[in-house]
DNA sequence: GTCTATATAATGATAGAC
DNA sequence: GTCTATCATTATATAGAC
């Protein structure tokens, strides 16, 4: 691992693999909390059902509210499931960058469902969001140091829109894979969606020319 | 309107203003129509029941089916709607591109309800995120005829994920307020908002030297 | 065109046996 | 810990009166 161990940008909800244990091996209460953060990434919260998630799991809905109570505390689990993997993560990219392309893939297994939950307003999710703006917000600094123009907008509120654009990759999945012409969550349309959002990242998306001429228009014909 | 015409980045769901027509003066068919689209937009499919349509079209639940059928077909004549709309208006727009900033406000009436649409999967509305990618695409040739270095990606494929990201702002419209102070679909918010984004479009997210090492990263530890 | 009343299906919640 | 069976609620779909 001699390569920089920089991250290619702002998080990074951008590949999505599956765990790699064993889903048999998992306890019954551990695979219902698999079977639910999968069916609420996929479904969102509203058409994923106990039944489903049960079946899912190879186990009843008896069961099910055995373990969580009910669905919406079985949602409160997953949150709290997510953001304290998260945090372990980011605690463990800190201690060791070296790790960051190996761990970037396993954090990225809960990209899917953070950005259905922050579509869906979940409330406990919302400071999985706040944290992406804090990290987008340190690469925005980076990138505001090599600028000559003073920015427009305060740092935070940028590194915000960023974030949420972000999201709005993996929420649009289905679209975006068929444009790609392949699924941009299996290896192919990862690689490919990694390589672009690099290179958008590295560039601006309107010249100067456009960017000034639009500002002078927006203080114009807007009130 | 001396101002030049040009839009100020990709398409576009930035602001969202409810139409400019007396709700009460339409008929219960458009009543209805507008109600869901609000419901449909702001709650998601799942979400909105037909009973709080009906209740904020002022009209009954049995004249919803009576126009409209079922509660799938009002989602579908809601799309074409939607799509129509956004033709006409894009015709226009190119008609009469000094249009551009009053048809702009018009057009995004209809952006929470595209961007939910899109994350929720709706085919129908497929053709609107084509479509976004196709303007998409054409702002992304200026800015690549600025550029010395050759795209990495095919040009439409990085239209599809810029198209995507822009989506993701509205899609998150309860965390990205937050973060504002302010509903970013209020005046102040929504100016705030276009400000950043002429901001961010304009200037690259990251640094020449940063992305080039995160190429040698990516070549190098992803398989 | 518009409403009220009702039927039917699906879902979350619950109780109790093993 | 795990299941089956059942209840209660809600939402959609339907029928028919005005």
């Amino acid at each position: 691992m001699t390569t920089d161990p920089i991250e290619p940008g702002p998080p990074s909800l951008r590949s999505f693999n599956e765990g790699t244990v064993a889903f048999e091996d998992l306890t019954a209460r551990a695979r219902i909390r698999e079977a639910a953060l999968k069916h609420f990434a996929e479904e969102g919260y509203e058409r994923a059902t106990i039944r489903s998630i049960a079946r899912t799991a190879g186990v009843s809905p008896g069961l099910l509210r055995h373990h969580y109570g009910s669905k919406d505390l079985l949602r409160a689990a997953c949150d709290e499931y997510v953001v304290e993997s998260l945090h372990s993560l980011n605690a463990q990219l800190i201690a060791d960058p070296s790790s960051s392309a190996s761990t970037r893939r396993t954090s990225n297994r809960f990209g899917r469902y953070v950005a259905r939950s922050l579509a869906d307003g979940s409330s406990t999710v919302g400071t999985i969001f706040d944290g992406m703006v804090t990290l987008t917000e340190q690469w925005l600094a980076r990138a505001d140091d090599a600028r000559s123009d003073p920015p427009l907008v305060d740092r935070r509120i940028r590194a915000a829109l960023v974030s949420a654009m972000a999201a709005g990759i993996p929420l649009l999945h289905e679209h975006v894979s068929r444009v790609l012409g392949t699924d941009m969550f299996e290896p192919e349309g990862d690689r490919l969606v990694a390589l672009a959002l690099l290179d958008i990242y590295s560039h601006p998306l309107i010249n100067k020319g456009v960017a000034s001429a639009a500002k002078t228009a927006f203080n114009t014909n807007d009130d």
